[in-house]
DNA sequence: AAAAAAG
């Protein structure tokens, strides 16, 4: 196991990172960290939760030195707000013990306080491209010293929405600077068009090759929602035991908002993050589930990467994703630094052809893993119970860990108090919903141990979860 | 077509 320490990293990162228990690096981190800190340019792949942020950032804060000048002197570019204020999070803690500062540079907040840290001398910036073009162009933000660049999402960035804004960044940077691009999915022509931002990339992918494309800790689940109560199920779903946090995904924002409401109606801790939220309520959204005040996070796509909270145990696609990239950004909200999860997805009748395309892109074998579900609640109580197999599984190729959550209650009242909104809320509905209960559970949280080699995952072979959190590292 | 990203 190799630590931070002996990849070269400054004492004093190292201390900010053991002080939180970090202490051995994940192996994306090994393979680009002693390649970053020279100032080789990277393109580095990953998949989700493996810890990329460290691997771009801790050469990025060695690089400035451990007590630099005032000014920008390097740009991190991520797609989302809520990503933005994360990943500098992370950046903010990593030079915790040494002089350098960071800001974070994203819209829907007031300028103030950001042009004060600028102008307070930060050296590293973190932001999104709308407002960091907008500071820029009022020469509030003075990007010509920012030698470090890195693209976090680096295939997003570089798609056709926010192509333009990157070229434009790219030519407020110094020429000679050192370029790290990031992402989990790195498209061959993305990275033919990446190279034009880059000076001798280095493509580096930790991923073995014939492994797969899913993360093996994450167990899929795919079901027809044709004729499907799709609320009533996921209210259902919200009810398994072991379940922690979960990720609700739809494909619009007023989906997203219709969802919240009904949840909220029916007694769930939920809350929402989209585009039409005003950028405060987005934050305290994600403040909430980030903290456990709240369980539920209904989300569009604003939320499918990078966003980082421990305990999501699982992911549920209200509506399937558009394509595969977007499948395994928001598959990858759970199953992060080791954990396990599933990821279960609703298909509706007219995205057939979509899961098809998605299915056959992440080789997930069974050509058409979906069944129908009559509306019998008792199937309803079951499908949370990944062993059942109930909707069939699709599984990676070489997913061995199958990771299971345990216990296929359906009966478990919510402990949360309904706030009764509204007279017709019905604030015990969740309680109500009290689905016959399948099986003895058994569990406490944190999927870990009893790895299951597999292709379609026992039935049958219940297991109690203990077992040592998977290291982080494996 | 939707979502994101400036206001």
């Amino acid at each position: 196991m190799t630590t931070f320490a002996d990849l070269g990293v400054d004492q004093d990162i190292v201390e900010a990172l053991s002080q939180r228990g970090i202490i051995d690096a994940f192996p994306i981190q090994e393979q680009t960290i002693p390649l970053g800190l020279p100032g080789q340019d990277i393109i580095g792949q990953a998949k989700t939760g493996t810890g990329k942020t460290f691997g771009f950032g801790i050469p990025v804060v060695q690089r400035l030195g451990a007590n630099p000048e005032p000014g920008v002197k390097a740009l991190i570019v991520v797609p989302t707000r809520e990503l933005a204020v994360q990943v500098y999070e992370d950046m903010d803690m990593l030079t915790e013990n040494r002089a350098t500062s960071v800001v974070a540079i994203y819209g829907g907040k007031a300028y103030e306080g950001q042009i004060e840290q600028l102008k307070a001398g930060a050296q590293i910036v973190v932001g999104t491209p709308g407002r960091l073009i907008d500071l820029a162009g009022q020469r509030l933000l003075d990007l010509s010293n920012a030698t470090e660049v890195v693209l976090d999402e680096a295939d997003k960035m570089l798609d056709l929405g926010f192509l333009p804004d990157i070229e434009k960044i790219f030519q407020k940077v110094p020429a000679v600077r050192h370029t790290q691009l990031f992402s989990a999915t790195m498209p061959g022509q993305i990275v033919t068009l990446a190279r034009r931002f880059m000076s001798n990339p280095i493509h580096i992918r930790a991923t073995d090759p014939d492994e797969g494309l899913t993360q093996a800790n994450i167990k899929h689940l795919v079901y027809r929602a044709h004729s499907l109560d799709k609320d009533e199920v996921i209210a259902r779903i919200l009810q398994a035991e072991g379940r922690e946090k979960t990720v609700i995904f739809t494909r619009t924002k007023r989906a997203a908002q219709k969802l919240v409401d009904e949840l909220q109606d029916r007694g769930f801790a939920a809350v929402a993050v989209h585009g039409d939220m005003s950028q405060e309520s987005r934050e305290r959204s994600m403040a909430a589930f980030k903290a456990g005040k709240k369980d539920v996070l209904i989300a569009t796509d604003v939320a499918a990467r990078g966003i980082d909270v421990d305990d999501v145990t699982h992911v549920i696609n209200h509506t399937i994703p558009d394509d595969e990239k977007t499948y395994l950004h928001r598959a990858g909200r759970t199953g992060r630094a080791g954990r396990t999860g599933i990821a279960i997805t609703f298909v509706d009748w007219e995205d057939l052809h979509k899961w098809a395309l998605i299915n056959r892109a992440l080789e997930f074998g069974q050509p058409e893993p979906i069944e129908t579900y009559s509306s019998s609640p008792h199937l309803y109580a079951d499908l949370q119970i990944p062993e059942g197999t109930k909707g069939r599984i699709a599984t990676a190729p070489r997913a061995d860990s199958a990771p299971k959550v345990d216990g296929a209650g359906g009966d478990r009242p919510r402990r949360r108090r309904s706030r009764s909104r509204g007279s017709a809320s019905r604030p015990d509905a969740a309680a109500g919903a009290a689905a016959p209960r399948p099986a003895e559970g058994g569990g406490t949280h944190d999927g870990g141990g009893s790895e299951h080699r597999d292709g379609t995952s026992t039935p049958r072979r219940r297991r109690r979860r203990r077992g040592p959190r998977p290291d982080a590292a494996a």
